[in-house]
DNA sequence: CCTACCGATCGGTAGG
DNA sequence: CCTACCGATCGGTAGG
């Protein structure tokens, strides 16, 4: 991949984050490249192209880091902290990319969009898997894996909406405290439910 | 509210749900109803007050809820709960409304986009003296009221995300579930991170 | 509720 | 990388 085409998919991330796909347009993109809005098919063969480039290079980093996790730990809370660490590390350092990758992609089409949904269940299956061997292991009180899996990653897909890199947590501190939350909740005392 | 006006709105949800708020057409939203496009403007002023309609109905239905939450119920465990399944029977009883209120406010402009904003921050501060309530009372560990706020609403809000009527799980199971692992995470059993 | 139509903007191509 | 331009579509208005 040449460097301004790099250049052409940074500023598309954001203005697709900023305005949604539908609505950013080419000539806005060319504008924040400074340049006219045909010379971008120099670099690429479409809009689509783009939606499609930003959507695959986050998906890849995802199931890429869960291989690492899966390859590098063998005990499942191990595996856990460092999934929710990795998935937290990623969104983060690519806020842009990450709000096309868990919103926008629903604007691919075939048959880019069914590979797509492909890989995202591929990496949520990593985190069944992770959650089902800590219940054989005896490690996590037995459970609805799926449902477990959803929501964890509901709560951590949820930081892309409010998360300001110059705000008062860093990345590690929220992986540490929504560990802390997934592993024992608010801890109530009293059950009395 | 004419009747007219309220299939309008529905058919509206719908479509901005399924395209997003840029991408949902007039001419679109007035074949749904099989009529013309400018008829629709018989019924409405523009296309954003379309959109804002719908959000700030939203807002109103979070907002009541939480209101006789804490009319009725005393204890902050009762009071989280049942706020937990109001938000849930909200969003699954408003599917397309839901998804408007929780991701297309953005393209609402000033003075409604604040007005908006304030409606929503109103409701999340709702949740968030729940949580110090039972902190204070004891039944909560102590904890970061303003995170567990945010991780609780992230984990309710993308229910709209895979919920389906005719899934396996009602709303009700939904919210049990749900509050159960709010209050108790993964349940683990050996506390060594 | 319609037809006829407005100016603006869209993704993309031709040709250089 | 540009200018010039294509057909399609947009939200909305005029007038009936």
């Amino acid at each position: 991949m040449t460097d301004r085409k790099k250049q052409i998919l940074l500023a598309a991330q954001k203005l697709i984050r900023e305005n949604g796909y539908m609505a950013a347009s080419m000539r806005d993109l060319a504008k924040q490249l400074q340049m006219e809005a045909p010379s971008l098919y120099n670099h690429i063969e479409s809009k689509e192209e783009i939606l499609s480039d930003i959507c695959f290079d986050m998906a890849d980093r995802f199931v890429t880091a869960m291989q690492e996790v899966n390859d590098i730990y063998f005990n499942a809370d191990q595996k856990l902290t460092t999934a929710i660490r990795n998935h937290i590390s990623i969104l983060t350092e690519n806020l842009d990319a990450s709000h096309v990758f868990l919103h926008e992609w629903k604007n691919l089409n075939e048959p880019m969009l069914g590979r797509f949904k492909t890989m995202r269940d591929q990496y949520e299956e990593g985190f069944r898997v992770i959650l089902q061997t800590g219940i054989d292991e005896g490690i996590f009180e037995e459970n609805d894996v799926k449902f477990a899996a959803l929501t964890i990653l509901s709560s951590l897909n949820w930081i892309v909406e409010w998360y300001k890199p110059d705000g008062s947590m860093t990345p590690n501190q929220i992986a540490e405290k929504l560990t802390s939350f997934i592993l024992t909740g608010l801890k109530i005392r009293n059950i009395n439910f």
